[in-house]
DNA sequence: TACTTGACATTTT
DNA sequence: AAAAATGCCAAGT
């Protein structure tokens, strides 16, 4: 039972990944600055439980992907709309969208 | 306790 | 623009 916290933790992030609008994605080190923690202890919990939430929505901080997005990611880009850059990366600066602080 | 690992971020070359 | 180096946090071994 000691690690209901971290099942609150990994609830906290993908409640939030749930939450991110069609179109849009946020990044690893902005949901880390809402729920608290690292970018990288969001992208462990994703790639544990991320499977139940739309996590092709959830890229790096420059809008490029990890190596596990490719595949499915790019025709979920595709097929939301999500603003993206001749090169393949994801126009970040149009697609990101900021997580609710604190409440 | 020390070392290694991981869907990251920022700064420097 | 792209790659390397450094910093970061928590969990597992």
């Amino acid at each position: 039972m000691a690690s209901e916290e971290a099942e609150e933790y990994v609830e906290r992030v993908l409640s939030l990944v749930e939450q991110v609008p069609r179109g849009r994605v946020t990044t690893y080190g902005l949901i880390a600055e809402a729920v608290g923690g690292g970018p990288r202890q969001v992208g462990s919990v994703m790639s544990r439980d991320g499977g139940g939430v739309p996590w092709w929505r959830v890229v790096r901080a420059d809008g490029s992907l990890p190596d596990s997005h490719q595949g499915r990611a790019r025709e979920e880009y595709l097929v939301e709309g999500t603003p993206m850059r001749p090169s393949g990366s994801i126009d970040i600066r149009k697609a990101v969208w900021l997580p609710p602080h604190g409440g």
